[in-house]
DNA sequence: TCTTTGTGTGTGAACATTCACTTACTTTAT
DNA sequence: ATAAAGTAAGTGAATGTTCACACACAAAGA
């Protein structure tokens, strides 16, 4: 699972590819051009496509998992999750063709591992909101009207649901600031009243 | 923009397409065998596979925006949200592939004219969703503490991931009855405490 | 009532282009 | 000397689109 420097450059490359001209734009061909060596080259650190994709789906997956490890130093929930979102919000803006790759559903359709590494990545972020979630109801600072669950299926979408008028805002708002108000809004919402 | 029967039944024949194949299966070949003539009998009827899709989300559009509006007949603001989901959560059951192409982002790098027609499309909802959020909000049935923006965005985005769940779990759960669910949920939340 | 003309709808073959991928060969670095 | 990393030139398959042509039918003119 371990990954070449080589293929780093070639993962990224084809991150910034899916920025500029989507998810259509990620070609062999524009990725060899963004490399700057021949379309049999890539073929030297990947044996298809496929592989890239899926590779770059874990990539990331993997580092969105490491960052927001370091959350749970934090004591109060709603701290954690501000800190979450706010970590989120601040690796996409560092990184926003990975937004393209998270977020559209085109690279799906195309295979099977695809469509898991994709899955992965959101049960990632699952993953880390969920015991957050359940802290702060067991703690009363969020509602208990409804299940942890259905909680966090509107948080996920209603972030979904940014990140996607980001993009197609072309990433021209500051979607820290922007994402924070969001942050805000859903906590107001979800807190005991 | 007008449309004869055969456009009609192209369009239909592209939305089942979605359904079964996805966005990739959508091909003129693929849309001519559905069709049971040749590829280029399709262009007796439109001149580019772009203004297929374009025709077929507009008729989309004109479809939801008619029959979003027999809502506001009901009185209170909590009926006509359960009325507006339980309506959508309907023509979806039985339009399935509409989800494929409403909710792909695949579709939407093709082209600029595509690109407006999705987005016309959301605003479609948002128009009908906008004065019953409001209404309630005026009559202190929703909460305050946000804007009816913020309240929008995240009754959309929870919808949207709805959507994206039932997806890509195949439309094999009924989504009339999930989709409940997720509309008692959202209204525990919103409703003033 | 024929005949002409126009229209709607179809066909099959070919078009240029793009795609992911392969093969055989060369350069470079250890 | 060996292995890794590059290249040129190709493959077949798929894409959307255009082409010349054909058939059925209706309106119009003789």
């Amino acid at each position: 699972m371990d990954i070449t420097p080589r293929q780093l450059e070639i993962i990224e490359a084809a991150g910034k590819l899916l920025t500029t001209s989507g998810v259509s734009g990620l070609t062999i061909k524009n990725l060899a051009k963004e490399m700057q060596f021949s379309e049999s080259a890539i073929y030297r650190h990947f044996t298809s496509k496929e592989e890239i994709i899926v590779a770059m789906l874990n990539y990331l997956a993997d580092s969105i998992d490491k960052r927001l490890s370091d959350i749970n130093d934090l004591s109060d929930p709603e701290e954690k999750f501000r800190a979450l979102f706010k970590e989120q919000f601040r690796f996409f803006r560092l990184n926003p063709h990975f937004v393209v790759a998270v977020f559209s559903d085109g690279l799906m359709e195309e295979s099977q591992l695809i469509n898991e590494a994709i899955l992965k990545l959101m049960n990632v972020k699952t993953k880390h909101l969920m015991p957050i979630i359940i802290e702060g109801q067991q703690k009363g600072i969020f509602t208990n009207d409804i299940t942890a669950e259905e909680l966090i299926h509107m948080v996920m979408g209603t972030f979904k649901l940014q990140m996607y008028k980001w993009r197609i805002a072309s990433f021209q708002f500051d979607i820290s600031r922007i994402g924070g108000n969001m942050v805000q809004s859903i906590l107001t919402i979800i807190k005991s009243r």
